[in-house]
DNA sequence: TTGACAATTCGATATTTGTGGAATTATCGT
DNA sequence: ACGATAATTCCACAAATATCGAATTGTCAA
């Protein structure tokens, strides 16, 4: 992941509306919502949350189809994994002994069932 | 986890600068290094440094404490930790199995040696 | 094809943010 | 106390961003 990318993605959750928007749909799950709903949920004109729904998408935190005449967004978990990697690679050089904490800890969903 | 605290973390990740920073940091480890060392290797002038150093402290990523004439910066682990939760919290409604992606995977360092 | 609905794009304004030289504060060795 | 070093605060300007009404695009049912 270029630096670049990461800095867009960042700077799209550090926003009242969009962080809102972005935590509903990774609790709404992969099924995600239609604009509307996210609309009515977050109290934004339609405009503005329209402006914020494409800056997460294009940040690589959303994806988005359309069903009918709505359109559907839902969290990128893969793009959002790749942020997260991003932020900690190679943390304490690779010494996790170094560390107190684990990280990872509290992100304990969106596990793949163990093959 | 206030939203307004994650937008502050979020905002002060969203920025070249800073944002690496940060990652110099987390590689660093716990040890964390002088201010000075920062600048040098990010290749900024103190003056604006010690501007993204303070926003990154106050935003409860990274940490500092004087060592004779130096002060040094390290990755405040707990603070990122509860950042990342906050980010991810009640994903999927709690049901792991409607995702496809293991978002805490690639962070695997900073794990405790588990008891 | 007409009307209604869902969402996006346009546009203009107000606010926030990044930058770095100069001055200031704090610490140290002699 | 003095000079040198390390870092921060101050300040002013340039650049990027949030907002939302109005107009537009796309989809659907009859």
């Amino acid at each position: 992941m270029e630096p670049k990318a990461a800095i867009d993605a960042f700077a799209a959750l550090a926003q009242e509306t969009r962080l809102s928007v972005f935590r509903l749909l990774v609790q709404a799950g992969p099924g995600g919502l239609p604009a509307g709903d996210v609309a009515a949920r977050v109290g934004v004109p339609a405009s503005t949350l329209s402006h914020h729904l494409g800056l997460l998408e294009r940040a690589g935190l959303l994806r988005s189809w359309r069903v009918q005449r709505q359109i559907f967004y839902a969290t990128d978990y893969e793009g959002t994994r790749r942020l997260l990697a991003f932020l900690m690679k190679d943390c304490c050089q690779g010494l996790p002994e170094l560390c107190g904490t684990n990280i990872a800890d509290p992100i304990d969903c969106c596990v793949e069932t163990m093959a």
